[in-house]
RNA sequence: GGGCGUAUAGCUCAGUUGGCUAGAGCGCAGCUCUGAUAAAGCUGAGGUCCUUGGUUCAAAUCCAAGUACGCCCA
């Protein structure tokens, strides 16, 4: 039975609970996807989120946005997939495990079970598949506890494979094959190949970085810096002076590189007349100047406090003694000399070939390269040596950069690779062998080194900034390592598909981003040195490493296999298992065996398009759904991870775009808008926000506790957003909304509800017509339909912020604060009629289309209220049809008839508030000049709706021709004027007198300067050299805006006083009434005594009307027993009210 | 170093194709209303619309340069 008693105290997310029980009671969801079974498709692709944690507070900004896209297209009927999406495979899981089973490095993983490598991998993949499943529950329940409905795996499903799940997981079969299917292709067309460079590296992680990672990791470092020189050869005490951020680079030291086209000079040191060359520019160079007074381009990066201020050059040899210029030279002059290096007596200085040995450089080592090579430049022309910061000489070690090893190959040198893939050197490397490059003790051990030979020149502290693993924390370092790439040489076709991608927001210029991304990143790096994840199906010739094959499909695997597969089937396409696989080289005759490298988790999330579609399973199923109409992601950060891997390997694929529209939102902060961290205590956990409560600190830094949201109220905070800025979350958001948002609306609905119970309102009668109802109900009504063409074209839009402000403002201004407000009495009012029961239909409509409107984005709150509003039984709002406006209904006059009646009460409010006489007191006329067509309307046809809201006996408009209504009142500003005018001053304040103040003011409302005639004189005035007030006659009061005036008689006669009392009495009454716990129904026996002649007038004159307001059954005139007392004040008066229950 | 974006009240932000006295919410002060409302209304204090120059009858808005901040890339 629908209005059931509404408590205006209300737990929101208690009720929440109360409706997912009901949804699960009624198989709610089932039955929607039931209705729209036939439906036309509108497909929804989900980003994977990654399975590895419970989810954050931050997850349900784009979750929300997932689940009222799709709520709303089912409510317009159409067929969804509603397929949630796991992102499951990665170094991210593996660094979760390990940290659980307290492992430091890959070796402990192959040991886990002693002394059995593939038992122990077997094991860790399958601890982190448990992993994977075990957070995507936790999610999954945290999903639905948000009220997002999708085809949630249920208890059953969690012991099926991956693969027969509801939700899709991109460690099923499917996901990976499909990515086979994709690596097929590109290399098919050639792009796919091996890398030997040298590449950014974990010593701890044992894996080489992408560009991509290698971003994440970027932190401020403070490295110790030597400068160096190196002996040159055939010369005298003369050296070259090198300087360096990562000394133990040194050690790998092959050549010296400089710019052939840069000066350079020789400096004589006093100290020991040895002779330096370096560059010119260099010797007085402030480096690092504006790091220094700036730090380096974020917040957290300023200048470490205990790193003193770089010296130049110049001054490190003024330190030491002293110097002379003794010659410049261009670097062109430099190079070709020979030098000695500072580790040649290593072992793998020494080695033929270099470290690895290079076959085709057995004729020279690294100490026959060390010479001066030209630097060269990039492929943009830039010189890859320049002056500034360092020397201007750089030491090349081709085992330790990337640009050395380019330049290295360039310049025929070997390449001298010092670490091992822990980051520790080889034992080619002397008493380094075994040390871990990143330890300060190892630089250390370096300068002591040169100390000893006589070539090290000075250390200093060197802040810059530097990568370092993402997971462990540690240095990067960087050595040669294979590691398999897709070239991009195909990027332009990409491009040319990213030019039609609809990115919202507009101003993100997600377009731009993507675009800028395509055209600067460098080849794909899908490789990675690890154990959990996609198996790259690259099989690779057992003698011949140079040959390699690429398998598309389970079905090719399984007909080229050769060795192993009984091993394999039955298993995932997972290591080891996979590994045991071998297929034979038709070239050649020799086995092929299986990479041990996994795949970048990119690809994995970048599939999904095909793989969750049926593109190898069933293509015209594919076909239904791709491409996807909508996906929604955060977007830092995606432009060159899944935005960039779904667009690129769609290219591929199909050469189709994999999606319509791209909704991006940003991120979620704290509330003063710092980065929620744990660490921090700004961290709000999902549960706390949507159900438990949580703790954050104060401004002081103390935990404080606070109340639930409830998920609602979460959806809605998000929803309200504007996608494009950062959110600022927390307490006090949720407090600001909730109270001017969901608190209206509930007090509204429940207002409703508790009279509708109350008169036994039949929501089923037959409707009041339009035509009989009253302007404010049709009004609201026409305004209801304009909300629901908003609602629809917001939706259509992507722009959900934008129809939560506007149903805000209705609910609020419209329907609240105007509606509600004046049309109180006609719900309160005894006697039934067309009018009551209009006014009862037309709220009701309006709470129940609003509700409707909104139950996308606030499922719970929209269940509850319509399940009061109608007799729905185990019917969801959920499965009802999206309101359509009825054009009918919309009336434009109408509409800015009330705007203008609003404007009208601001006005008279305004003119009430300029006399201080409180609205209790009735007065007796308002009359208006209207300034535009809408106040003139507005004045007519709602002039007992201003009445009765400014509590006025009459509203008029003020006849023309009866002369202006307010008359300004000019007076000199003497303060601007005196010291312009001096001793004149007295001529120009006569001359504003004297002037007409209608035609002053005119003048004045242009804002420019003006000129003033005053006899024979001339002023030159401007606006601010006025005072101006508008006057009413007298006994009046008047305001004004830009176009209407208004005037407020005044005068209070006795008899508008004595009404006055009447309304102080009532509301004393009503207030005793409230607190003596009465119900808004009941009738009372009143008394009310005093002393004071006017006020015992007042009551004599106004018993009905108090007792009508307030429910009087009868007066007594003895106060009654057992009744509740209050001695109040009415003005001066005192007054006795005695009341009781009848 | 390059690219993109932002800069408006104490805070968070609106401000459309240039156009009226630059606004809202929160916070602050005063007054008011209240038997749906932990609410609401009116008034007030609070602005170098980042700076400088330009275009224009007119610039917060368009253009240029600079400064600061953010993001992306190197």
């Amino acid at each position: 039975m629908p209005f059931e008693k509404v408590e205006t105290q209300v737990d929101f997310p208690a009720q929440e609970r109360e409706i997912q029980l009901f949804w699960d009671r009624t198989q709610a969801f089932e039955k929607l996807r039931k209705k729209n079974q036939a439906g036309k498709p509108w497909s929804f692709l989900d980003g994977p989120i990654t399975a590895n944690n419970p989810m954050g507070v931050h997850h349900a900004w784009g979750r929300t946005y997932k689940d009222a896209f799709q709520r709303y297209h089912a409510m317009l009927g159409r067929k969804l997939r509603y397929q949630n999406g796991f992102d499951c495979q990665g170094l991210w899981v593996e660094v979760e495990v390990e940290k659980e089973l307290g492992l430091k490095s890959k070796r402990d993983i192959e040991n886990l079970i002693p002394g059995d490598k593939e038992g122990s991998i077997a094991k860790f993949v399958q601890m982190c598949k448990d992993r994977v499943n075990k957070f995507a529950r936790v999610q999954t329940n945290q999903s639905i506890r948000l009220g997002y409905w999708m085809d949630w795996d249920k208890e059953e499903d969690w012991a099926k494979p991956a693969d027969e799940r509801r939700s899709y997981f991109t460690m099923s079969e499917e996901n990976n094959y499909t990515i086979w299917t994709f690596l097929k292709k590109c290399f098919d067309r050639g792009l796919i190949y091996r890398g030997s460079d040298v590449m950014p590296w974990s010593g701890r992680g044992g894996t080489a970085y992408s560009q991509m990672e290698v971003v994440e990791g970027r932190k401020l470092t403070v490295h110790a810096a030597p400068f160096v020189r190196m002996p040159l050869k055939g010369r005298d005490n003369e050296y070259l002076l090198v300087w360096t951020t990562t000394p133990w680079t040194l050690t790998s030291n092959v050549a010296c590189a400089v710019n052939p086209q840069l000066e350079y000079v020789k400096v004589r040191a006093k100290k020991d007349g040895a002779a330096y060359w370096f560059a010119k520019a260099n010797l007085e160079f402030q480096r690092l100047e504006k790091e220094f007074k700036e730090g380096f381009g974020k917040a957290e990066w300023s200048w470490p406090k205990q790193v003193p201020k770089l010296k130049p050059i110049a001054q490190i040899f003024k330190e030491q003694g002293g110097y002379d210029i003794e010659d410049t030279q261009l670097g062109s002059a430099l190079v070709g000399l020979e030098y000695i290096g500072p580790f040649d007596h290593l072992p793998a200085q020494n080695q033929a070939g270099g470290l690895p040995a290079d076959p085709l450089l057995l004729d020279r080592c690294g100490v026959s390269c060390h010479r001066v090579i030209d630097g060269g430049r990039d492929i943009e022309g830039n010189p890859n040596v320049v002056a500034g910061e360092g020397t201007g000489i750089v030491h090349i070690a081709p085992g330790c950069g990337d640009i050395d090893h380019v330049m290295g190959k360039a310049n025929g040198l070997v390449a001298i690779a010092p670490l091992d893939d822990e980051a520790k050197f080889y034992p080619a490397f002397g008493d380094f062998a075994g040390l871990d490059a990143t330890e300060r003790s190892t630089a250390e051990k370096v300068f002591a080194h040169l100390r000893e030979k006589g070539m090290l020149v000075a250390v200093e502290e060197y802040p810059h900034i530097y990568p370092h693993c993402w997971r462990t924390g540690v240095e990067l370092v960087f050595r040669p390592v294979d590691e398999w790439f897709i070239g991009m040489s195909w990027r332009q076709e990409i491009m040319d598909l990213v030019q039609n991608v609809n990115f919202l927001p507009e101003s993100i210029n997600g377009r731009a981003r993507e675009l800028d991304w395509l055209k600067n990143m460098g080849d794909w790096m899908i490789s990675k040195k690890r154990f959990w994840g996609l198996a790259l199906p690259i099989w690779v010739d057992d003698k011949d490493p140079n040959q390699f094959e690429v398998i598309g499909s389970r079905e090719e695997l399984k007909s080229r296999a050769v060795e192993g597969w009984d091993e394999f089937e039955g298993h995932s396409p997972h290591r080891p298992y996979i590994d045991k696989v071998k297929i034979r080289n038709p070239k050649t005759g020799n086995l092929m065996t299986r990479i041990k490298d996994v795949g970048n988790p990119w690809l994995d999330a970048g599939i999904v398009p095909y793989s969750t579609m049926g593109y190898n399973r069933d293509k015209a199923e594919w076909e239904k759904w791709f491409p996807a109409d909508l996906i929604t992601e955060c977007f830092p950060g995606q432009f060159r991870n899944w935005f960039y891997a779904i667009l690129s390997m769609s290219t591929m694929m199909s050469n189709r775009l994999p999606f319509n529209v791209l909704l991006g939102h940003a991120l979620v902060r704290d509330q003063n808008g710092e980065e929620m961290h744990k660490s921090k205590g700004n961290s709000i956990p999902f549960e706390g926000a949507a159900n438990d409560g949580y703790e954050i600190k104060n401004s002081k830094g103390v935990l404080e506790k606070h109340p639930p949201m409830g998920a609602d109220l979460i959806r809605w905070i998000f929803c309200r957003t504007n996608p494009a800025t950062n959110i600022n979350f927390g307490p006090i958001t949720a407090d600001e909304v909730r109270a001017r948002f969901f608190l209206k609306l509930w007090n509204t609905y429940a207002f409703f509800c508790n009279y509708a119970r109350l008169d036994k309102f039949d929501p089923n009668a037959p409707q009041v017509p339009l035509k009989d109802r009253p302007d404010i109900d049709r009004w609201i009504l026409s305004d209801l339909q304009k909300l629901i063409a908003f609602a629809r074209k917001s939706f259509e839009n992507h722009d959900l912020a934008a129809l939560c402000l506007e149903a805000e403002r209705f609910i609020d201004d419209k329907v609240s604060n105007w509606y509600v407000r004046r049309n109180r009495r006609r719900f309160w009012k005894a006697e039934q009629g067309t009018d009551k029961l209009a006014a009862y239909q037309t709220l009701h409509q309006v709470l129940l289309t609003f509700t409707k409107l909104l139950a996308p984005i606030m499922p719970f709150l929209a269940e509850k209220i319509y399940r009061n509003l109608v007799d729905a039984g185990d019917h969801s709002i959920h499965l009802e049809d999206y309101p359509t406006p009825d054009s009918q209904m919309i009336d434009e006059i109408l509409s800015e008839d009330m705007e203008a009646l609003l404007h009208l009460v601001t006005l008279g409010s305004a003119s009430r508030n300029t006399v201080k006489i409180k609205v209790r007191q009735p007065l007796a006329e308002l009359r208006v000049l209207p300034g535009n067509d809408a106040d003139r309307r507005a004045i007519i046809r709602f002039a007992d709706q201003l009445c009765e809201e400014l509590n006025l006996k009459k509203a008029s408009l003020h006849d023309a021709n009866a002369g202006p209504l307010l008359v300004p009142e000019i007076k000199a500003n003497a303060k601007n004027l005196g010291p312009r005018f001096g001793q004149r001053l007295k001529d120009v304040q006569q001359a504003i007198l004297k002037s007409d103040p209608l035609e002053l003011l005119k003048k004045a409302q242009t804002g420019a300067p003006f000129q003033l005639l005053h006899g024979t004189e001339t002023f030159d005035l401007e606006p601010a050299d006025l005072f101006i007030s508008l006057k009413a006659q007298e006994g009046w009061t008047g305001v004004a805006d830009r176009d209407t005036q208004v005037a407020l008689d005044t005068r209070v006669t006795e008899e508008l006083a004595l009404e006055g009392m009447a309304r102080d009495i009532i509301r004393q009454v009503q207030d005793l009434r409230k607190k003596s716990g009465l119900e808004m129904e009941d009738r009372i026996i009143l008394h009310l005594e005093t002393s004071s002649e006017l006020l015992g007038k007042s009551i004599a004159g106004h018993r009905d009307y108090i007792a009508s307001e307030t429910l009087v059954l009868n007066y007594s005139t003895t106060a009654p027993a057992d009744a509740q007392v209050a001695k109040v004040k009415i003005e001066t008066h005192e007054l006795t009210i005695t009341l009781k229950k009848a």
